[in-house]
DNA sequence: CACGATTTGATTGCACACAATCGAATCGCG
DNA sequence: CGCGATTCGATTGTGTGCAATCAAATCGTG
């Protein structure tokens, strides 16, 4: 007996852990639009200046490691956010191959009103922050599980 | 005092519900797409099959509707589809406005041999159904609360 | 020091995702 | 019936996302 669900059950679309998250990043993707585009900025390109507000500086890969992209998707985005002014793409001189990352003065200054965006759909997502935060790190958990798997 | 939390703290990228959202709907993605490549899907493709599986031949606004997809999303992925040879995309007579998707009998039959994707995964994500079933809710609670937003 | 292996960012090609726009078809109100 | 409004899919342009590949630079072992 393979499984005690039949195919019906297995492949509904609202039983699926994979749809409810992808339908999900679509609506957060769409819920964020209209605030970053007041600051020039797109959805992964909010996610690297997040990145580099932490720790500026890193390289391409470093970087990528943090988002979990790669350079076929992180090089074209960070020479627009270059384009935007925002940050800097600085080869080291010790080793040529390495691109390391830096804010501008705009890339720096963007952050306080960046920290709007968040206070902003923190009170639009009708959500506590305990609820939040507890979603937040379930999802981390999975994340960290799928990667192993 | 407009909030009891630092910039810092609010822009924390390990504190962003939407980043933990992003982030593993891109690993959901990477985990599934070896096993849809077997199948000749991709993941959005795969997802479009799964709506198809519960009711055959919407209208592509219907379909869009389900997948919260727009037509700019949908009509090329459906003519891939259509290359494939799993759908069929049919004007309707009465309102030639329309195109009904179709399956066609080997969009019908992949039925089966994609039933064995979910089984994989669920083994996969070292989760027990009710786990993965409670998450599967809360998401979608949340993804409806952003909408509405 | 030499040379194969590795690391690194860049490039290319394919597939979404969506805003904006278009044209054809239909609807609905007067 | 007529005509403006609406609906519908398609198209275009921009921006990811990733696999595959490349070239340059560096590393590591002998």
């Amino acid at each position: 007996m393979p499984s005690p669900r039949s195919a019906d059950e297995l492949l509904r679309l609202d039983n699926q852990l994979c749809f409810a998250v992808y339908s999900t990043s679509l609506a957060m993707t769409k819920l964020y639009q209209p605030h970053l585009a007041r600051l020039r900025l797109t959805y992964p390109q909010y996610l690297a200046m997040l990145a580099l507000w932490e720790s500026d500086g890193p390289m391409v890969s470093e970087l990528g490691a943090r988002l979990s992209l790669d350079s076929g998707t992180l090089t074209p985005l960070l020479k627009r956010l270059e384009a935007t002014g925002y940050v800097e793409r600085r080869r080291a001189i010790d080793d040529e191959r390495r691109v390391h990352i830096h804010l501008t003065a705009a890339g720096r200054k963007l952050k306080a009103r960046a920290a709007q965006v968040p206070e902003c759909l923190l009170a639009a997502s009708q959500c506590s922050i305990s609820e939040l935060t507890a979603l937040t790190r379930e999802l981390q958990a999975l994340r960290d599980r799928l990667r192993a798997a």
